[in-house]
DNA sequence: GGCTAAAGATTAGCTTGCTAAATAAATTCT
DNA sequence: AGAATTTATTTAGCAAGCTAATCTTTAGCC
């Protein structure tokens, strides 16, 4: 062993190979990084990703807006009541069916719909800046692919 | 609009060109799997991880195993929090350095430590079945591409 | 030697994933 | 019509990420 190397060092040559663990820290620096730059909007990454979808299509059901982000009910429910809460969205009954509530944006969260909106862009365009659109289409498609191995797993599991 | 299409189809189209969203469903995805398939070890994805490093390499201080994992030190803290309840781990003082509390393998989880390890890669080799070697380099390379312009963009926040 | 700074561990508290279970309303099936 | 099932939402509770702040111990500096 060289006692020269740095932890960081070790740390690079262990990863190396790894996809399980690029994916897992991708995200949660991604997340981090995205919440960093949003607190001056008062937002979170979780909270933004849902101004977004509610602001592309106002009035959906809360279920329906949780498959929109691919996570479950309960999820959506509580980052909604954090939403509620600070004020940028409203949750309204809808008359023809009392079980759902209809997701809108108030009338002052509207004016930020677009702040949001270009903030997010611009940490997309951060994220693969300097990397080539084909090779970023390929990686997505390779991500799809693992994705959709867990899919095939989780699915055999049950059977 | 279409009054036919499913939700799902919907959602594809809207993923379509999302990086950031295909990486933070591929975690979570990633997370939800291994946590599933590990609750018959008494393990969840988080603490496996943790196991692996410290049967790496026993007797690491607690901070040097968050650094070597990624993590924040409270975040590993509460996590051998969880591995010492469970017998999984032991944490002991150093002599010469008393801040300082190794970690260790428990007589008990060394003898699971080999089982663990088998199910950490038949996991990870479930993930990039079918995907070719290079396809799976290249996304990698892809993946820290995108890691190194976020920890750019965060050092140029702070300057 | 003694004061200050740094490092390791911890506590406290927030957020956001999840599952399981409860409730209320609508739909379906006899 | 009434019973059973399904659907939408909510509550409760666990896990694991984070930051900020505290405490103890060590290291560094005059």
């Amino acid at each position: 062993m060289d006692p020269h190397r740095t932890a960081t060092q070790e740390r690079v040559d262990e990863r190396s190979g790894d996809m399980l663990r690029a994916v897992m820290l991708l995200a949660r620096t991604l997340r981090k990084t995205f919440d960093h730059r949003a607190k001056s909007l008062g937002l979170t990454f979780a909270r933004a990703q849902a101004m977004l979808a509610i602001a592309r299509q106002e009035g959906m059901s809360q279920s329906h807006l949780a498959e929109t982000l691919d996570i479950e009910a309960p999820t959506m429910n509580r980052t909604l009541d954090g939403l509620e809460e600070a004020g940028f969205i409203e949750r309204r009954p809808q008359p023809h069916d009392r079980r759902v509530r209809q997701v809108f944006l108030t009338g002052r969260s509207r004016a930020h719909a677009e702040e949001i909106f270009d903030f997010s862009t611009t940490l997309r365009a951060e994220l693969v800046r300097g990397i080539p659109p084909e090779e970023l289409a390929a990686t997505e498609a390779t991500l799809q692919k693992m994705h959709a191995n867990l899919q095939r797993m989780t699915a055999n599991a049950k059977g």
